[in-house]
RNA sequence: GGCGCCAUGGUGUAGUUGGUUAACACGCCGCCCUCUCAAGGCGGAGAGCGCGAGUUCGAGCCUCGCUGGCGCUACCA
């Protein structure tokens, strides 16, 4: 039997930080069982469901790189009749009935507090089964004739009074849960006859021949519901494997609404993120291979993945909306400067060259004649990158003369030496006459005009560096003029006397 | 309220069938390197494994209780 397993997002806003996992876990498995990888968008809330949500989810796989579905993506919405159907065919075979009891609105704000307070009164006045329904038993004759009458009713699932429903989470080992904890889930809505959700999902997976439902663990206890669904339709259980929770350092569900974007995935596509760096640390939430091994190519990720080796704790995502250096997980940020430290230049210019172009400050010699110049410029500063962003922000200077001044480097390294001043032009002067212009005779001729002057070297390579880069950090600076050049450095250093 | 799940340094994790000073990574601190900042190298602080019992010669690993967190509980998904 081959493997196949789904990612079934509901489309109501970005993909979630959660989700993508969920989805990356699911693509993995099946990449590692040489399974099929399905896709399938949950859209049967018409209300809350958008087009957009449906491509953004899309375009956020794509960029994680498992945007590889195998099949055409199913749209739920679109299978109502056969969901309709199936509980239909239920209520012929006593499995299901319908309940004519008249629809309660429930305002969809404060359910969770109805809830406890409906359990706390049902307590309180004794004895009171709240699955009791006066139309469970009624005849089928008399149902088909009241539903074919045009009484408006809901069709609600059968679920045996005495006994307990089992089955075995690949994550969470056997789970066990008493038939009087569930409730006569409804299956279909009363009026329209649309189906609900716990239905549509067991429906569809029957469809797409599902093997293997790898999802977050919020659906650990209703899938005792769904379990019930698949003995009433007479179909084998696939195999259930949930996943433990991402959290917020409060320990609460990461939302959109209490923790904002840095819960969606586009957010770090937007801010700089190389996919397989982030790919890489959400793989790592709530899975490990078992030893230290934590940078991990996607191949490695594939042949080392398992099921097993999910584990059950939810994991916190660390991150400190009060700190801008914090605004996401630290060691989000430390991996994905990892990556563009030492991933292949050639894989990472491309990302780079984009975040260039929207910044403008791309160049079309940079692929042509000045291609081997932008790649060891680029090289060069990447050492000490975090995200793509920084390519255009303390990047600039290297690629444009339009370009800031740290107010804090000219301060420390301009400022503080007014003979600057009068050293930085003799110092271009002097390095004018350089040849050829390498790191080796630059810095020779730097630190013999230290000499002359009688300064510290260290004057002059700092003072140049915010007179090049405008900034008091970089690379080491002897690299930065060779990858400046002479004019441009001759240029700036006369150009940042007038800044002294 | 009921039911369920979980519990190793601040965070992510490792911890084999119970057996030496609880390991790795991020973060933090210090030193080295050095023209700055990183990277890198070295070292350090930080958990005695939620709490309490029990089993055992011995428990982070087993049992029970408690506490805490989270999830579910809807004619939402």
């Amino acid at each position: 039997m081959t493997v196949r397993v789904r990612f079934a997002p509901s489309p109501t806003g970005y993909l979630h930080l959660g989700a993508a996992r969920a989805a990356l876990f699911n693509w993995l498995f099946a990449r590692k069982c040489g399974g099929k990888f399905l896709l399938r968008i949950e859209d049967t809330d018409l209300q809350r469901s958008t087009d957009e949500s449906t491509r953004s989810i899309l375009e956020g796989l794509e960029w994680l790189g498992i945007g590889d579905y195998d099949e055409e993506v199913v749209f739920q919405s679109r299978n109502a009749d056969k969901h309709r159907a199936a509980a239909l065919r239920l209520i012929e075979e006593g499995k299901a009935y319908r309940d004519f009891t008249p629809k309660e609105d429930r305002a969809d704000a404060n359910v969770k507090r109805e809830i406890a307070e409906r359990a706390r009164t049902a307590a309180a006045v004794e004895g009171v089964d709240h699955r009791s329904n006066p139309y469970r038993d009624l005849p089928l004759e008399e149902s088909n004739r009241r539903g074919a009458a045009g009484e408006p009713f809901a069709v609600r699932l059968k679920v045996a009074r005495e006994g307990r429903s089992r089955f075995e989470d690949v994550v969470y080992g056997e789970q066990v849960r008493d038939y009087s904890e569930i409730e006569d889930l409804v299956l279909l809505r009363s009026g329209d006859l649309s189906p609900l959700y716990n239905l549509s999902v067991v429906v569809d997976d029957i469809e797409m021949a599902v093997t293997h439902v790898i999802r977050g663990q919020d659906h650990l206890t209703n899938t005792h519901k769904q379990v019930l669904i698949y003995q009433a339709l007479g179909t084998p259980v696939p195999v259930f494997a949930h996943l433990p929770l991402i959290l917020a350092p409060n320990k609460a569900k990461l939302s959109k609404r209490k923790h904002g974007e840095v819960v969606s995935l586009t957010t770090y596509r937007d801010r700089g993120f190389i996919p397989a760096a982030f790919r890489n640390f959400l793989a790592l939430l709530g899975w490990s291979p078992g030893d230290d091994r934590e940078i991990m190519s996607l191949e490695e990720l594939i042949s080392r993945f398992s099921l097993e080796g999910i584990h059950r704790s939810n994991a916190v995502f660390n991150f400190n909306e009060r700190d801008a250096r914090q605004w996401t997980d630290q060691k989000a940020l430390w991996m994905n400067a990892e990556y563009i430290r030492t991933m292949p230049l050639e894989e990472l210019v491309p990302m780079v060259r984009s975040e260039l172009e929207s910044a403008g400050l791309w160049r079309p010699e940079y692929v042509a004649e000045e291609r081997a110049w932008f790649e060891r410029t680029i090289d060069l500063i990447r050492q000490r990158f975090y995200t793509l962003k920084d390519f255009s922000g303390q990047g600039r200077a290297y690629l444009s003369d339009d370009f800031e001044f740290d107010p804090q480097a000219v301060a420390k390294n301009l400022k503080k030496e007014p003979r600057l001043r009068e050293l930085l032009p003799r110092l271009a002067d002097h390095l004018e006459r350089v040849e050829p212009w390498t790191t080796e005779t630059v810095e020779t001729a730097l630190r013999a005009f230290a000499d002359e002057t009688g300064v510290k070297a260290g004057l002059l390579i700092n003072s140049s560096r915010t007179a090049l880069t405008g900034q008091a950090v970089g690379p080491s600076m002897f690299d930065v003029f060779d990858v400046f050049g002479r004019s441009r450095s001759v240029k700036r250093l006369r150009d940042a006397a007038q800044l002294v």
